[in-house]
DNA sequence: CTTGACACAGAACAGATGTTCAGTTACAAT
DNA sequence: ATTGTAACTGAACATCTGTTCTGTGTCAAG
């Protein structure tokens, strides 16, 4: 008993195929090329399942098109939705946030799939910034942490932003809550205390999407 | 006056039309397509930037092979060299770390750029878990975040690990350090104190090679 | 047994597609 | 003026490639 929609040994054999075949290549197997890697003599029984996959919506083709075929993003995605998002920059507590994103041009984009971001709006530039220094730890955010980020001078409640406290020359991340006639700009470490400042002083430079803290081969290193 | 491997307006827009119709279709142009995109009736023209192309490593073909280009990682990286992680569950301080690959094998899977993974060893398999609850805050890891590791059962001075303490039935995310006869575990918190454990206690499950944490709209507690 | 749907094999066909080649133009160097 | 190179044109060619057609074997339903 084979349910409705059950992929047949051979058609999963296909779509592995296809896929490490265009992992490899970058570009779609032909049909010949997919019956001989699965065994199958005939061009038309491969054209045969590869209309079955269409149908079970694993691929899509285009007629007449030579390697005219993709795997569909909803079941076993190829092509990966990426986003590059340049480096602008470092953000440190003592220093305004900025985004140079002349001065850091060169230096090599973050790539992120597309679905990691919570609420990816393509019409809001991103921009990459590498904290410096210990001092966002109450943020959770350590020394070379990446933070991704979109510049935005409003914030609503609950973003995480990164905000210029004006009063006592300092950058910081923090949740941001409108109380009242002053705002709430509460650490994301629940241990420390929030802080409750004037508008005034508070100059939102960005929201924060995203923090990615890599841990290869940290700082301290003991030779045997 | 052009440099010695300056593109000509005709390459740079052969190029644009490559990039753009691969991420529309998800398969390489053909001569043709290319030639009547940007305006060039003879496929032998074409055929003869692609070439020049090739020489100045924008791209890469395959002979006698339909739709046989790819874009070059190098240059303009169009096809994003990305691993795919599975999710493999969650992590959680009164709970030993375990991936349960099969599981959780129908989420999605998390696809991160290779080279934002530090030290990248293909022959070791990653997987993704999803840390539960507020106890990793000495590892400066939070709630909801993602941590990437790499089964380990052996771990070298200076790695973020996560262990299981068998002598009192809790996994941690800790910087392992061998001292002696002793295993010194580091919170990531330069604020919180080390523990020193024996050996005998310790499990190491794996090796922590980065940490992801999503800010898109988090608790957004705060009803009036 | 007959029927019909399904999966498959093999072959043939038409069009798509990369390759090659003789010839042309533009331009700078000798 | 001559040479040489790079870029280009147009066309022809061989083959790659998706499509289609006829036929076979299996298997469950009638």
């Amino acid at each position: 008993m084979s349910e409705p929609n059950r992929l047949s040994h051979r058609q999963q054999a296909m779509l592995d195929f296809i896929r490490s075949f265009m992992v490899e290549t970058g570009y779609p197997p032909t049909i010949r090329e997919i019956g001989r890697a699965v065994g199958i003599s005939s061009t038309s029984v491969v054209n045969y399942n590869l209309n079955r996959l269409q149908e079970m919506k694993y691929l899509s083709r285009e007629r007449d098109v030579s390697r005219g075929l993709r795997l569909s993003v909803g079941k076993s995605r190829l092509i990966p939705d990426v986003v590059r998002i340049p480096l602008a920059g470092g953000i440190r507590a003592g220093e305004p946030v900025e985004f140079n994103v002349e001065a850091f041009g060169d230096e090599d984009p973050i790539e992120l799939s597309r679905d990691l971001l919570p609420h990816y709006d393509r019409s809001q530039p991103l921009y990459a910034l590498q904290v410096r220094g210990d001092s966002m730890i109450d943020a959770m955010v350590n020394d070379g942490d990446i933070v991704i980020m979109t510049p935005h001078h409003a914030a609503r409640d609950g973003d995480m932003v990164a905000v210029w406290l004006s009063d006592r020359d300092e950058s910081t991340l923090k949740y941001y809550y409108q109380e009242g006639d002053r705002i709430r700009l509460q650490p994301a470490n629940p241990i420390m205390a929030p802080i409750l400042v004037d508008p005034s002083v508070v100059q939102v430079k960005g929201k924060v999407l995203m923090v990615v803290r890599q841990l290869g081969k940290p700082a301290a290193h003991h030779s045997t």
